[in-house]
DNA sequence: ATAATTGCAAATGCTTTGCTTGTGA
DNA sequence: TCACAAGCAAAGCATTTGCAATTAT
């Protein structure tokens, strides 16, 4: 069984080991922002040998080619998602820690406008929304 | 000489010592976000005893007070700033690490609706944009 | 075959903290 | 006076790395 991830290693020219496979395979199954810590907890069930250092290397690995994407919300460890095809923010509950994600054209525009107004050429950016549920 | 920062702090009831005076002095004399490694080094020329464990208590506490923010920036040590009146976003030069201060209404003004439409309110944000300069 | 990868433990870099001495209100 | 703050060094935490053994291609 091959899933997404393993396909992006492929066609990279990364090589597949046993333990690149398994991260693989926690990451395309997880719904939610996993820490290293959590990943390392996850693929440990199926592997109980996984050190953390090979999880910390296979996730940065997989970040620079593009596969994943870290997270640095604030007051929290790195998260990691694997990476989809629309781009998209996320807002935080503060409460909970819960986070949905978002994606907001007129807000993307705006910053594209605002960089080249300052005289760049937008490359990257980060937006995070921080908010309490409403109850009703 | 009494500044902005000195002022906050007596309002809050926070001990002045000479080291929180320095401190304030320093933040509020820069035109930049320094890091605490360079906070240290610029008040170690006023007062060549102070410990850089001060500054970093010295920093969270002024934080805590609402009197600096603390930034953390992709892939730099957290930066601090004084607090101003209005709020500003930054754009931060991918190469150079320049920091430009913005301020965009329609943006604020959209994360807020876009939080209320997930159902809430929104508490605080984080919106950076990362750039390279348009030579021209 | 052999260059790349792993596991382990030690090292790192930033930040916090325990403890004793010093000090602002 | 005396609760709070500073200085120092040690500890903490997330992450990285050196090295010998193992493994994918």
């Amino acid at each position: 069984m091959t899933n997404a991830i393993e396909k992006k290693c492929a066609k990279r020219g990364l090589r597949l080991t046993d333990q690149r496979k398994l991260v693989a395979k926690v990451m395309s199954e997880s719904e939610d922002h996993p820490d290293v810590y959590e990943l390392h907890k996850r693929v440990s069930k199926l592997d109980s040998k996984i050190s953390i250092a090979t999880v910390y290397r296979t996730v940065k690995l997989f970040e620079e080619a593009g596969i994943v994407a870290k997270h640095d919300f604030k007051g929290t460890k790195a998260r990691y998602e694997q990476t989809t095809d629309e781009h998209h923010d996320h807002l935080i509950d503060i409460n909970t820690g819960e986070i949905t994600e978002f994606v907001n054209e007129d807000i993307e525009k705006l910053q594209k406008e605002v960089a080249e107004k300052l005289g760049y050429k937008l490359v990257d950016h980060r937006l995070e929304l921080y908010g309490s549920k409403i109850k009703k």
